[in-house]
RNA sequence: GGGCGAGUAGCUCAGGGGGAGAGCAUCCGGCUUACAUCCGGAAGGUCAGAGGUUCGAAUCCUCUCUCGCCCA
């Protein structure tokens, strides 16, 4: 066997995905195993793989295969969302490359142009998941707007429809005037901006003047009234009066509005019903006018008199200019305040009065919330409950029409009269109309499409083939588990579940493990306007995806945030290495072992007795770990054990028979590493699927469809695991004093060992152990002492002397004496403190005075032992 | 304004009622036939602060401070 002793993951990983992409993860909905099922946060078709798709998916997968290992039909349904104004955004800012708009080219150009660029560059981000690891059923890969999934969105759309749960009408929405689309409130995130509260004097029709003050002063245009707080003394006699704009000149109502704050300004709201929620409510109540005066595109319209056609900006700079000249303008107070931004292009938005469908998602929260009161959803952590408590409790309708192409057109249709037809296709919106007019009437489809998130919120089933009663649906739904980050909660998860229990009865999955944000070293949201995003590929290239994968369990265990450097990735390399490295040093040695050679018969030396007990508290670990979804744990269990236990004392053990002149000795430390070799790429597998596999590959396994570990009860070992602790603590202690007295390592010293039973058994069995490990010529003897000057020590309970090679600085070993004297004298007198407060023999429970109380006899032994060597 | 999270070794973090831990960095010593992406050794902490519960608190409770985030 030649293997390269550096671990080369370029030359290892192309080579097994071809070897999985060839066979593939194709479920069996009738295996008859247990399903697990879990469908993948659907990336976007503009995306490349980020961070967070990386830790996302590296997490989705660890459980996969763990539950395909363990015996489960495990199902992974992959997919990608069409995300409409993203890959819309894209393909216009290609067009403008060419000198070309949307709208020059048509829609049906405009849609051909779309789906052409995502056949070319759509999936790019599916084979970057693959290069991750991750094992999905592709035979069941998805997109949101496949026939399948949009006869889903269609069908959803009109039951909704029918209930009364989708409604069209005029309502304040918010307005991305780049987008020139509609957004739900979701979409819009607010910022602190510094601006500025303009006051503004409005004359009375009968004298005089009031003063209102407002932050968007180009609204103006559209006031049809004035309010105040009817409990405010301030402007009681106001009411009823009227007022006149400045500038246009139009009448204004002076209202009375429990919503104005006698406190924000001057007490005195400007009412402008067509751009603003608040406005919008006291118009609707009193029944005012609603004047709109901007366009689409944030322009102002004919409405705004001189203004008209200026940007909302522009308008807003002239119109201050003109009341400043014309005395309007009382002063100009600077003014931060928050401000919602298109989250998706930054824009400021525009609150604006427009006809829009929307979701009635009162009754779809009700069950929502009540499925996870009622446990039948569990968050990990659980913390996001609340939050997800509080979103559903407080929901307000979903505006789900955007003003955009690429999407699910809505299927509605409407008549001559603008009657409004809902129906799954033309053809039976055309039957309906015959029905209702009595003949064949033209029919006109409503230009929008809907929210991405609508198609979204169906993903659980529609990819399973809802609203057919597919094998799949019946057999892998409700999934198992969700992974994904909290920045979609509210978005994607509430909705998944709404729609879940609205249309299949049933929640969407059981559990959710909310996964933390990837930060960069410095703790700082990746972004392109800081600069510091890190391309996950590019690691791939670098380290490999094994290292990536393992990084991204060790800092998934944080809080919300996780913060990714790559000094830990060059430690996940470190070990990937080392156990590279492990593995090579078994199979070089285990090569002439017969594949069928195992542990029957054979006599277990300490050290087999030891690691073969280790690994079944480590399979137990892992599992219990993996159960719970703390891979962070389980990661760090298998990264302990490997690197120190097998690797610095097992393996180090091995060489005594490996290298030896006993043949069945040698057999049996063979069989026992081949043993621990196999479990451990077992274990590892999920986390790092690649070496395993290739391990596995010179093993003769494919560790991939292989079993995961079960612990051995017969082969917990308490016995052996105390006398290796003891052995390794003497080796320690000797490596220590040689280091202190700066002895050369390499030298062979003498040792005599002078303790009871446990001292004799490590000085017989593992005295070999005991020679390759401390470089010492090792001897029982209660009585006895080296000839030459030694040196005494005291390993746990078993006293030693260590011969010297002459004088040595003697001031060091009692240094150390001292400091190791010390150190038991403070641990003693800590516990003997507690030992003598009655009142924690009388409460603590019996099993932890026990266990103190053998604490302190064992460090009383200690202290006695000490202070005889200082004596001598 | 409401809520959430974090604060533990120089750095990054794990742990979450009963002996303060890891990796990196630092210092000392080593190319010992799996691995220098390595091996051996050492040093380093008032577990943010105050109070409380408890026989016992880094851990549970209350408050305060600092940082980050979400919602309004």
């Amino acid at each position: 066997m030649d293997l390269p002793s550096r671990y080369n993951p370029n030359e290892v990983e192309p080579k097994i995905l071809a070897r999985w992409e060839e066979k593939g993860w194709v479920c069996n909905p009738k295996s008859g195993k247990k399903p697990f099922s879990i469908v993948i946060p659907p990336p976007n078709i503009t995306g490349r793989l980020h961070m967070g798709h990386a830790l996302n998916n590296t997490l989705q997968d660890v459980v996969i295969r763990f539950k395909r290992m363990d015996g489960y039909e495990a199902c992974w349904f992959p997919g990608t969302d069409h995300a409409g104004i993203a890959t819309q955004a894209v393909v216009e800012m290609e067009l403008l490359k060419e000198g070309k708009t949307r709208k020059e080219l048509g829609r049906e150009a405009f849609l051909a142009r779309v789906w052409q660029w995502k056949e070319r560059y759509g999936n790019e981000i599916l084979t970057q998941l693959k290069a991750l690891g991750c094992s999905c059923d592709w035979s069941r890969t998805r997109f949101t707007l496949d026939p399948g999934l949009s006869r889903a969105v269609r069908t959803a759309f009109v039951r909704l429809y029918q209930e009364g749960l989708i409604y069209r009408g005029e309502y304040m929405i918010n307005w991305c005037p780049r987008c020139e689309t509609a957004l739900s409130d979701l979409e819009v995130e607010h910022e602190e901006v510094q601006g500025n509260l303009y006051f503004v004097r409005y004359p009375l029709e009968e004298g005089g003047y009031v003063t209102v003050a407002t932050t968007r002063p180009e609204t103006m245009l559209g006031d049809t009234a004035l309010a105040v707080n009817p409990a405010d003394e301030r402007y009681r006699h106001l009411i009823g009066k009227i007022a006149i704009l400045p500038v246009l000149g139009r009448r204004l109502p002076i209202v009375a509005a429990e919503e104005v704050d006698p406190e924000f300004g001057t007490g005195v709201l400007k009412v402008t019903p067509a751009h603003d929620p608040v406005d919008f409510q006291i118009g609707q109540r009193l029944g005012l006018p609603a004047v709109n005066v901007l366009n689409g595109d944030g322009t102002v319209n004919e409405n705004g008199g001189p203004f008209a056609g200026l940007d909302r900006f522009k308008a807003r700079e002239a119109l201050v200019e003109r009341l400043k000249t014309e005395g309007f303008l009382e002063k100009i107070v600077p003014y931060k305040h928050a401000v919602g931004h298109c989250q998706r292009c930054r824009t400021m938005v525009e609150p604006r009065l427009s006809t829009q469908w929307f979701v009635r998602t009162k009754p779809l929260a009700e069950p929502a919330i009540q499925a996870v009161k009622d446990g039948k959803i569990r968050f990990i952590p659980e913390r996001w409950t609340k939050v997800y408590f509080d979103w559903l409790e407080n929901i307000r309708d979903w505006c789900i029409s955007r003003q955009l192409w690429w999407g699910h057109r809505i299927p509605a249709w409407y008549g001559p009269d603008g009657e409004i037809i809902v129906a799954m296709d033309e053809k039976e919106a055309k039957r309906i109309a015959r029905e209702r007019y009595g003949k064949d009437v033209e029919l006109q489809q409503d230009e929008d499409v809907l929210d991405t998130w609508f198609s979204s919120a169906l993903w659980p089933f529609s990819v399973m083939g809802w609203p057919d009663s597919t094998e799949d649906l019946r057999t892998f739904y409700p999934t198992d588990l969700l992974i994904t980050g909290f920045d979609i909660l509210f978005f994607w998860v509430a909705r998944m579940v709404m729609m879940g229990l609205h249309f299949l009865g049933e929640v969407p999955f059981r559990e959710v493990l909310i996964t933390p944000l990837i930060v960069d070293e410095r703790g700082q949201k990746m972004s392109k306007t800081r600069g510091n995003v890190i391309d996950p590929m590019e690691l791939i290239e670098s380290h490999g995806a094994d290292a990536l994968r393992f990084t991204m369990v060790h800092i998934s265990g944080k809080g919300r945030s996780a913060r990714f450097s790559r000094s830990l990735l060059d430690e996940s390399r470190d070990f990937l290495n080392k156990i590279w490295n492990m593995a090579r040093f078994v199979l070089t040695n285990t090569a002439d072992l017969p594949a069928d050679a195992n542990l029957s018969g054979r006599k277990l030396a300490w050290e087999d007795r030891w690691i073969l007990s280790r690994l079944q508290a480590v399979i137990s670990e892992v599992r219990d770990y993996l159960e719970r979804y703390a891979f962070h744990l389980a990661a760090e269990s298998l990264y302990h054990f490997i690197w120190d236990e097998l690797c610095d004392w097992y393996l180090e053990l091995s060489k005594v028979r490996l290298y030896g002149d006993e043949p069945e000795a040698r057999r049996t430390a063979q069989v026992v590493l081949r043993k621990v070799l196999v479990d451990v790429v077992h274990l590892l597998h999920p986390f790092m699927p690649f070496i395993t596999e290739e391990i596995g590959n010179h093993l003769g396994l494919e560790v991939s469809r292989g079993a995961y570990p079960k612990p051995e009860e017969n082969l917990r070992d308490p016995e052996a695991e105390e006398v290796l602790s003891a052995f390794c603590e003497l080796v320690r202690e000797i490596r220590a004093m040689r280091a202190e007295l700066g002895l050369d390592p390499a030298q062979e010293l003498e040792l005599v060992v002078t303790g009871g039973e446990k001292a004799q058994t490590i000085l017989g069995e593992l005295g070999a152990g005991l020679s390759r490990l401390a470089r010492v010529r090792p001897r029982w003897d209660p009585e006895g002492r080296p000839e030459g000057p030694a040196a005494r020590g005291l390993a746990g309970d078993i006293p030693f002397f260590l011969g010297l090679p002459g004088e040595v600085d003697w001031s060091a070993l009692r240094n150390r004496l001292q400091r190791n004297l010390s150190k038991v004298e403070e641990e003693l007198s800590a516990l003997e403190a507690r030992l003598n407060n009655p009142a924690f023999r009388e409460k603590a429970s019996e099993e932890v005075v026990g266990k103190t109380e053998a604490q302190a006899q064992e460090l009383r032994a200690r202290r006695a032992r000490l202070l005889r060597f200082w004596e001598e």
